[in-house]
RNA sequence: GUGGCCAUGGUGUAAUGGUUAACACAGAGGAUUGUGGUUCCUCUGAUACGGGUUCGAUUCCCGUUGGCCACCCCA
């Protein structure tokens, strides 16, 4: 809603400015999504409620704000989403608060909240949403950033885990990215702290040859080794230990069924023995989505992730409950619709465009666009204006396929114009029939168009 | 948090240590005040901010902020 200002001439000597107020722009990190970026948005949705849909998940919200507590638990005190990234503040009130940083731990709390392990395990439940991580922002990366995420809780079963990765997977499919699921095993927290002394043992020795960096990581989450890239760490990788070999035998079995039941249903994985997670709720099972390329550079930005965390419940204070699931960076995957489309999306198609001539003739333009409006019509309309060129104008920028003209004499006739854009022809009609004749002459193009 | 590159209208680009910072697109208005696509005209609108060097800075230097990229980490 503007009022728009009449130019004023300035005279000379006149003062030309006051001091306009400082432009704001947008918080860093965050950003505006434009009319011009909703089509690929809306299909990335879309394909979500569909795929949810069809697998029979619920869709959850959660609020963005939840107490601090939840994912100084949930996530982990040590990890650095909890340490550096939230954004936490105190409100008037004196609550502690945190906008989400991810959504698990919130499902979970409200798992717990509802007594939802009343109801027929493992609850099935999707959620869209914007995350918030205080990082410095990169490419493909946000501080307010978009998440589409599923999560089963209440069964343990591997079936579950490969029915995650089937629907992430699939997820990409349908929106035509083909992609490889990175997935391992990190056992229960006993057979990780088991391999995390291995670790140790095994980097300790070559600690004088690691960066300031990486020594500190050894001390003190030397998992975390493993995804370094600095060359001198990947080169030690090679003949470090792996967790598949400390595995306890419940969890090895676990990790096998997945694998099998991934192999039934034609996802494509590879195993990645050492891939962890950076938040410390995940057990067993975890995997990563990245898109299916030659190119090893492309290996910095997993498009998605998940696993199973069968103690996060207990820990945020329910009963002992096995749970999995995964999300999804949606910035991510829009970035690669949007270049991966070389056409532009089509605009929408217009059906009539309403314009009108005169204050009579706006008055009845109104009532005319409601009534193609509600009776099916795509209708656009420039009311503002009061030019008919640049109406005409817009109707032919709109594409729309008829333009309906309305003016002082056709408001005392009681009729319109009906006007064909494409062969610039017009006729006049009964303002009764405008409706059924334009649907006459939409079902007559249409057949045209065929033949 | 660390490092590299960068910062001119809404967008994409020019230019310069010295009058009024140029062009294209977009936007607004107009070329017989009742008719679109082409064309033409007019208008709107920018040197991120703060210091310094200089007679003079948009241009050179420093700082801040912001952007992009990489690291860290993650989605």
């Amino acid at each position: 809603m503007s009022i728009t200002k009449k130019p004023v001439a300035k005279k000379p000597g006149e003062a030309t400015s006051k001091k306009t107020a400082q432009p704001l722009s947008s918080v860093r990190g965050m950003r505006d999504i434009l009319p011009a970026d909703q089509h690929y948005w809306r299909k990335a949705f879309e394909a979500a409620q569909n795929i949810c849909d069809s697998y029979r998940f619920d869709r959850i919200e959660t609020p963005i704000l939840e107490e601090t507590p939840l994912f100084v638990r949930g996530v982990g005190k040590q990890t650095d989403i909890v340490e550096k990234e939230m954004y936490s503040f105190e409100t008037s009130g004196g609550d502690k608060v945190t906008m989400r940083p991810e959504n698990t731990a919130a499902i979970c709390r409200s798992y717990i909240q509802h007594g939802m392990l009343n109801l027929p395990q493992p609850v099935k439940l999707w959620y869209w949403g914007s995350m918030f991580r205080h990082e410095r922002p990169q490419s493909g990366r946000y501080r307010e950033f978009w998440q589409f995420g599923c999560e089963m809780l209440g069964d343990d079963d591997a079936v579950v885990d490969a029915q995650l990765a089937l629907l992430a997977w699939k997820y990409m499919q349908s929106l035509g990215l083909d992609t490889v699921v990175h997935i391992n095993s990190i056992g229960t927290p006993e057979s990780r702290l088991n391999y995390r002394n291995a670790l140790v043992a095994y980097f300790r020795p070559k600690r004088n040859r690691m960066s300031e960096d990486d020594k500190k990581r050894l001390l003190k989450n030397p998992l975390r080794l493993l995804d370094s890239k600095d060359p001198v760490i990947m080169e030690m990788k090679m003949e470090a230990p792996q967790i598949v070999d400390w595995l306890d035998e419940s969890s090895k079995n676990h990790f096998m069924h997945v694998l099998e039941y991934l192999d039934e249903v034609g996802v494509p994985y590879q195993l990645d023995p050492f891939l962890v997670r950076g938040l410390d709720y995940y057990t067993r099972t975890v995997f990563e989505l990245y898109e299916a390329t030659d190119d090893q550079n492309q290996h910095q930005n997993a498009l998605g992730g998940g696993g199973r965390y069968d103690g996060l419940i207990e820990i945020l204070g329910g009963k002992e409950t096995p749970a999995a699931g995964f999300s999804i960076g949606i910035d991510r995957v829009v970035s690669l619709l949007k270049n991966r489309e070389t056409t532009p999306p089509p605009a929408e198609e217009i059906d009539v465009f309403v314009a009108q001539l005169g204050e009579s003739g706006r008055k009845r333009a109104l009532a005319l666009f409601e009534e193609l409006r509600t009776s099916g019509f795509k209708v656009a309309e420039s009311f503002s204006k009061s030019s008919i060129k640049t109406q005409m104008d817009n109707a032919n920028r709109m594409g729309a396929k008829w333009t309906i003209i309305i003016g002082q004499k056709e408001v005392l006739d009681g009729t319109v114009i009906i006007r064909d854009m494409d062969a610039g022809t017009q006729e006049i009609v009964d303002a009764q029939k405008m409706a059924q004749e334009l649907k006459k002459k939409m079902i007559q193009k249409s057949a045209e168009s065929i033949s």
